[in-house]
DNA sequence: AGTAGGAATTAGAATAATTCCAAATCACCC
DNA sequence: GGGTGATTTGGAATTATTCTAATTCCTACT
């Protein structure tokens, strides 16, 4: 089995173990945004996807990512007024905007940091998602 | 003095404070978000201050906002892709987004906390801003 | 294998939030 | 009170995203 068709049944475990189609555009989808951890936007996956399928639509890549978000399988990331950034970092984590670049950095957190932080609401406040988002200036390297 | 001009003083106060040149459109923007703290969106905001003063425009709402937001007498929260708000509340808080009603709450936080949630920063990563969302379901009252 | 039926994809139009632009007006300083 | 740079205005433009309706694709069933 190539390394190829092998990453190709990864990705469509990953699919059907949510319950959805397999299909090759959610495949491509996934496979672009688990390839290049760097929080994309929808258009520069639509751009890096058309590399491999240039038959797909921008729509399809809305669809995809949808999908993709609702299943678990990303998490979408939204900063400020800018557009939607996909992660697909399953683990908790902060993220961290750096506004000179623009660039996004995932935050380890200690393992139950987000459990901790619920428990500052008050009663009454059921929090499904804790999002921590920090923005400021990182060391250049 | 009327309640009137006393409350117009203090608004101009407020501004000049800051260095910005205290605008009647300025000070009614302003005096919109201080006093209903909802979370209004510009849209909202705009119909609010339209009917102390029918005439001013969008853009207008849009740049009060831009120059508030920027000398700090007024906070942005940005959730999902959902339009940005506007929050009057400038001690350090949280927001907690409740899905069912889309209203936005406050949540108050211990003292140092923000700069406790600094600390896990890995080192290099210098944040000036510290946001933290919570969103699920709150019980009604 | 053939086909019905629902799901997914597609291209393009539509929407919604926000920003841009150029002209008119305003507020502050002398 | 006049000059000047800041502010406001309305409308056009932009941008991200969603909608729509038609087409294509799977999958299950016979």
């Amino acid at each position: 089995m190539s390394a190829q068709s092998d990453k190709h049944a990864v990705l469509c475990e990953k699919l059907k173990a949510c319950d959805i189609r397999p299909t090759p555009q959610r495949e491509v989808v996934l496979k672009v945004i688990l390839e290049k951890r760097d929080h994309p936007t929808a258009d520069e996956i639509f751009a890096r996807v058309k590399a491999s399928m240039p038959t797909i639509s921008l729509a399809t890549v809305y669809n995809c990512l949808e999908t993709l978000v609702t299943c678990g399988l990303v998490r979408q990331v939204n900063l400020e007024r800018a557009p939607t950034r996909y992660c697909p970092n399953l683990q908790e984590h902060a993220h961290f905007h750096d506004e000179v670049t623009g660039k996004v950095h995932d935050v380890e957190l200690p393992g139950d940091f987000m459990d901790r932080l619920r428990t500052i609401l008050p009663a009454g406040f059921d929090a499904s998602t804790v999002e921590l988002n920090f923005r400021g200036k990182a060391a250049t390297n």
